[in-house]
DNA sequence: AGAGTTTCTGAAAACGTTTACTTGCCGCGG
DNA sequence: CCGCGGCAAGTAAACGTTTTCAGAAACTCT
């Protein structure tokens, strides 16, 4: 149906190797021929087939985006970074989400992006170092993002989960809360164990308290319900992440227990929805879109020098928030940064 | 560097026409020669490559999907839609946004995407569709959504933007608001004057009062400072989309104006913050992820057989979700469905 | 046992490009 | 006048697959 090379030079009545020439001007044609050909092509609506070209050329200009799921804002931001930072050097993106937890199923996923992008952006942040390193093509430059993987392995972006948790802890703390309960993520999930590392590092010698969860907004209203039926309630609750935080404030509220008067919350992400809920949530910003932004430039240096492929870490800072549902008696927003690579 | 089907072959002591037949089990070959194959092409970790499939195949087994935008939930949930009914027909997602309102991105972005994708998935509100028919490539399965289009031009879904916004208009004039102002969305974007249209039907005689936005919720906190130092202030405010709807509530509220007692309010979309702002957001249902999987399921279908890509066109059926920003008497949540295709 | 039929295998063409190599042409200096 | 360098254009190989075609081998049936 579409026109091929081959039409092209028919019509322009040369060979297609000038006609190559002549579109990539590599090589050198004549004024004449040039525009033979040029005026060819649009007449006749001619497009080089990728396939074709990538196969020889051994270059997709297409990068693979393996995410974990698309929902929620979080990703949206993500997404949003990456591929505004793709499009500024012209490359292609990949998306390929919900690759489940099985190791199977993301070395599927992995398997049937061979030959069709140059690089890789992959957050997995449930699967384990050891098995990835096995299910990830070789030779393939791969830039992790929130992933488990051993330092100096592979190259990385990891946002400063432990520091933020561990910021926004000792804030709680500060706020002269003394029973602060943590709602975490999910099990084997490396950005929950870093946060609840982070809580506890915090909370120093205080006790912990940590209730089930799995970052979604449902587990977060199941936490609340229980929070508010129970006899001893804490004065803090720091969920793992904003969507959880939502989750419960909504259970609290339903149950007649005040925020921040009665209990003190506070989440992790700062979406855009934290500051709109009521009370309005004191959350750990993460610029997702940088990370995303990021990381593909790091890629997509990879891809163009693979010698640059190490195992280079890049940490994202974060900054606590601090809105009323922690009831800090400031109102003006304090922001501390955290480290920053 | 990676395994290509030549030493495959030449490990599997066999010619390269049998490793191909024992791979796709098309042909038969001796059980022998089959586990030869497979044994060899595992030690070597051999993986097709998909550029040099789909040029003799010419079946990229990728779609495209083209969007103005990436950013928020309502695109979040739709590539959400599009990505779950694609990975179960085995399909990857080739997603390109931001191509800007003008035509020129927009047809470089389609032209980029030759030989890529075997289909397409758009959504070019602001484009009309006659410019749109030429930069489209011809013999592409191409499936719009919301988009301005001639019926049965092209494959369309559309979202009943006209009967939500009409119904909505209804709903708050049967709640006996009188003076209802509408914040509209941007110009030339075809789900803003659908919505408008749907705005005046539901009026009727009433006087219409439009106030200008472009969708974000910038515009819609600046259309709520704007009513608030009005004089006249009207007793209901329906924006064009749920963003700008809690933009100009959160300027109300700022101003001191309370909803719905002072001035109600309805939004459009339903984008999972509305319920969760304070007081909850009146709105109007669409299940963009369910119209992101009716597109793609449509497109699988053309792709399948090229014949059945006629103009065909589904409206997606929304529903009016009554919270507590309209004022409504009762609190039970009412649905009201429009027609459904 | 020989012809016909089936079953498996390998050689080669094809997909649409790019590019190294070759050819042909022109002008120039010896 | 002849050889040679330089330039433009064409030929063909290569990329990694799938698939058609043909040949070979093993059956089956008289």
């Amino acid at each position: 149906m579409a026109a091929t090379i081959k039409d092209v030079a028919r019509r322009a009545r040369v060979s297609i190797a000038s006609v190559s020439r002549a579109l990539n001007s590599a090589g050198s044609v004549t004024p004449e021929v040039r525009s033979r050909v040029l005026r060819a092509a649009h007449t006749l609506r001619y497009m080089p087939h990728a396939a074709a070209r990538s196969l020889i050329n051994r270059r997709t200009h297409t990068v693979g985006l393996l995410l974990p799921d698309t929902r929620g804002e979080y990703f949206s931001e993500l997404i949003r970074g990456v591929d505004r930072a793709a499009r500024a050097r012209g490359l292609h993106l990949l998306v390929s989400s919900s690759h489940g937890d099985s190791p199977e199923a993301t070395s599927a996923a992995l398997q049937s992006m061979n030959g069709r992008v140059d690089g890789l952006l992959m957050m997995s942040p449930h699967v384990g170092g050891g098995s990835l390193g096995e299910a990830l093509p070789p030779g393939l430059p791969t830039v992790l993002m929130n992933t488990r993987v051993a330092r100096g392995t592979r190259a990385a972006y990891l946002v400063d989960d432990f520091g933020g948790a561990r910021a926004m802890t000792c804030h709680l703390a500060s706020c002269g809360y003394r029973r602060i309960a943590h709602i975490r993520g999910p099990r084997n999930n490396f950005e929950a164990e870093e946060r609840l590392r982070g809580y506890r590092a915090g909370l120093g010698a205080g006790r912990a308290v940590v209730i089930d969860g799995d970052f979604s907004e449902e587990s977060g209203y199941r936490a609340g319900q229980t929070l508010a039926a129970g006899r001893t309630r804490p004065d803090a609750v720091f969920a793992a992440n904003d969507a959880m935080a939502i989750g419960c404030l909504f259970a609290l509220t339903e149950a007649g227990v005040r925020v921040p008067e009665d209990i003190a919350l506070a989440g992790f992400d700062d979406v855009p929805v934290a500051r709109y809920v009521h009370p309005p949530l004191t959350t750990v910003r993460v610029d997702v879109a940088a990370m995303g932004r990021r990381a593909l430039e790091r890629l997509a240096a990879a891809i163009d020098d693979p010698r640059t492929d190490t195992g280079i870490f890049g940490t994202l800072a974060v900054e606590l928030v601090v809105r009323a549902s922690c009831g800090a008696n400031s109102r003006r927003r304090i922001r501390r940064r955290s480290r920053h690579t």
